[in-house]
DNA sequence: TGGGCTCATGAGGGAGCCTCATGACGTGGG
DNA sequence: CCCACGTCATGAGGCTCCCTCATGAGCCCA
C-alpha cells in the first residue's frame, strides 16, 4: 500500500474544507473517494489522521503529516506549472541571423545542442555579412543574432531586451600550410609573418586583423582579398600565402593546414543575443539561457 | 492522464543513475517500467524531458521541472517519516497521576482531548493525594503527573528531561449556597467570610487557603476539615458553612450551591509533567506537546 | 421518533502500473 | 564489413488501485 498524492490531496482538503462531503465537492470528486482516500492513507500510516466531528479536527499525527502533505502538492503543482510555462515560451520558430564563420564553425554544434535541449523549437539560419546580420536583427527580419563585439551591456534601448550570452571568446590563429616552416610551432610572432603574403580573410575580420598588426607594431599590407572561406583555405593550401583566422574556423581547416598561435594575443567576443531595440522573442530568451549556463568561452560547446 | 509519484520517481531517477537501465535497478523495477512512466510523464507534460543518450542528458524543459520533482519527492518521504517517527513515539501506556480535583475537574476533559488527538496512547489514572503524586512520579510509579506550583523550571536534575506543559492558573473561589447572602456577588472578600464557618477543603489546598488568609490579614480558624469533595459539597448544601475551592472544581458544583470570584486574588498553578530525576518517556513528550500548543490558561480544554 | 446530515463500507467497472517478450538503434571490436 | 552488445521503445496481458453507485450506521435536532 503506497502513499500517492489522491491520498495526500484528499486528506488536505479535507481540512481545508472541515468535512468530507465539502472536500469531495473541492476536489470534484464523490464522498465516498475522499472517505476511501483518507482511510487509505490511515492504513499506510498506521494511524488516524482526523478526528470525524463537525467541523473535523487533525489528530497529533495528521498534524505531523499536514504540512508535509502540502509542501508535496504544491511542488507537483510547480511542476506542471513550470512545464506549461516553459511549452507556453519555448516553442515556435526563431530566425537566426550569423556570419558565415560563425555558421559553419560554431553553429552545427550549437544547432546539434538546441536540437537536444529545446526540441520544440525550429530554428532558421539567416548567413550574411557582419553588417547584415546587424541591420537584420534591428529591422525584425531577424529574432536573435551571433553578433561579434557588442558594446558590452549598454546601448540596449529597451529595457525589456534581456542581456545576451557569451558563446566564446574566439583567439586569432594564424593558418599556415603544413609544410610551413613555422608550422611546427607552438605559438608564432606576427612578425615572423611579415616574409609570407597575407590573405585577407572574409567577412568582418578585417578590423581585428590590422588590430593585431598594430599591437604587434607591424605594417599591414594585406597581398590578396577573398570574400569566400573556401578560397582563402584553397589559396594557402596552394601555397600563396598565410592567412589569420578566427578559432571557430577550426572545425573547415583540412588536414594539410594547421592552425597555429599567434601572439600578440587578440580575439573577439561572439554574442548570441536578440534585438536591442524591441523586446526579445520568448523562445530567443529560452535559447539564450540555454547555453548560458554552458561553461563559458566553450568553443566546443557539444 | 493525470501526474503520479512513480513518475516523478522514474525521472529522478534516470537522471541520477544516467540510464534508465541502472534506474530500474535502483527503483527495483524493470527498465520497461521506467519507460514508460518517463514516457507517460513526457506526454502529461507536452515535452521531452530525457535525451536518449548515454548517458542521458536533461533537455530545458527536463531541467526546468526536476528541482520541482525532486521536492515533491522529498516531501512524501518527509510524510511517511514523520509517521513513522509519531507511532513510534505516541504509542503504550502511560500512568498518569492526579489529584482528586485535578481527576475530576480537569481530568475529563483532557481524556477526552487525548482520545480524539493520540488515539493510540493509553493513559491509567492514578489518584493521589498531591506528596502521593510527586512520590510517585519520583519513584517511577508513574510516569507523568498533573502537579501544583513545581518550582518554575529549576530543580530539574536531569537534563533530558525537558519542561512541562501549564495546564491552567486556577484561581480560588468562594463556595456559597445559592441563597447565601453574598452569592449574587461579582466579587467577595475573605473578610466577608470572616462569620462563616470555613469548611476545609481536602487535599493539598490547605496551603493556598492559609496563604489567602495572610493575603487578606485575616485569621485562619477552619470549622471543619473533610476529606473527600462530596462530603464537602455536602455540607455546604446543608448550609453548615462556606468553603473555597479552585477553579477546576466547578464541573462539580452543583446547581443549587455557586462559586464567587474572591479577593485578595490567589490562584495555583497546574502543569503537566514527567518525572524530574530520569528523561520522560516519548509518549509524556507527545501527551505535553499535544496541550502546550492549546490555548494557555485553558481550563476549559475541549 | 423521524428526518436530515455526515461519514463508512461493499460491489463493480475501468484505468493505471508493472512485467515479459521482442524490436529498433547506435557503438565498438574482430 | 559485420556481428555482438548495450540501451531504450513498444505491445500484450495481468493485477492492483482508484473511482462511483448504492446502502448502512451514527448523530443532532425538531
Amino acid at each position: 500500500m503506497a502513499l500517492n498524492l489522491p491520498q495526500l490531496r484528499a486528506l488536505v482538503a479535507v481540512v481545508d474544507a472541515g468535512g468530507f462531503g465539502s472536500a469531495a465537492a473541492d476536489l470534484g470528486l464523490s464522498q465516498s473517494a475522499v472517505s476511501h482516500a483518507v482511510a487509505s492513507l490511515e492504513r499506510t500510516l498506521a494511524g488516524p489522521l482526523l478526528v470525524r466531528s463537525t467541523p473535523v479536527r487533525t489528530t497529533a499525527l495528521g498534524d505531523a503529516v499536514l504540512s508535509h502533505a502540502r509542501t508535496a502538492l504544491a511542488a507537483t503543482d510547480a511542476v506542471v506549472d513550470a512545464a506549461a510555462r516553459h511549452t507556453a515560451t519555448a516553442d515556435g520558430t526563431v530566425r537566426l541571423a550569423a556570419t558565415p564563420t560563425v555558421c559553419q564553425g560554431l553553429l552545427p554544434s550549437l544547432l546539434r545542442h538546441w536540437s537536444e535541449r529545446l526540441p520544440a523549437l525550429r530554428i532558421r539560419v539567416f548567413e550574411g555579412s557582419g553588417e547584415e546580420t546587424e541591420a537584420w536583427l534591428a529591422s525584425a527580419a531577424a529574432d536573435a543574432a551571433i553578433v561579434v563585439d557588442p558594446p558590452p551591456a549598454a546601448g540596449r534601448e529597451d529595457p525589456r531586451a534581456g542581456s545576451g550570452a557569451l558563446l566564446a571568446t574566439d583567439p586569432f590563429l594564424a593558418l599556415l600550410p603544413q609544410d610551413h616552416p613555422l608550422a611546427g610551432e607552438e605559438t608564432v610572432h606576427v612578425a615572423d609573418l611579415a616574409d609570407d603574403p597575407l590573405i585577407l580573410s572574409p567577412n568582418g575580420c578585417e578590423r581585428h586583423i590590422r588590430t593585431l598588426h598594430q599591437l604587434a607594431g607591424e605594417e599591414y599590407t594585406p597581398a590578396h582579398r577573398v570574400r569566400d572561406l573556401g578560397t582563402l583555405i584553397s589559396m594557402v593550401q596552394a601555397g600563396l600565402g598565410v592567412a589569420i583566422q578566427p578559432e571557430v574556423s577550426r572545425p573547415l581547416v583540412p588536414d594539410d593546414l594547421v592552425l597555429v598561435r599567434i601572439t600578440p594575443h587578440h580575439s573577439r567576443r561572439l554574442v548570441l543575443c536578440g534585438p536591442q531595440n524591441r523586446p526579445w522573442q520568448p523562445a530567443v530568451r529560452a535559447l539564450v539561457d540555454s547555453v548560458a549556463q554552458l561553461p563559458t568561452g566553450a568553443s566546443g560547446v557539444v
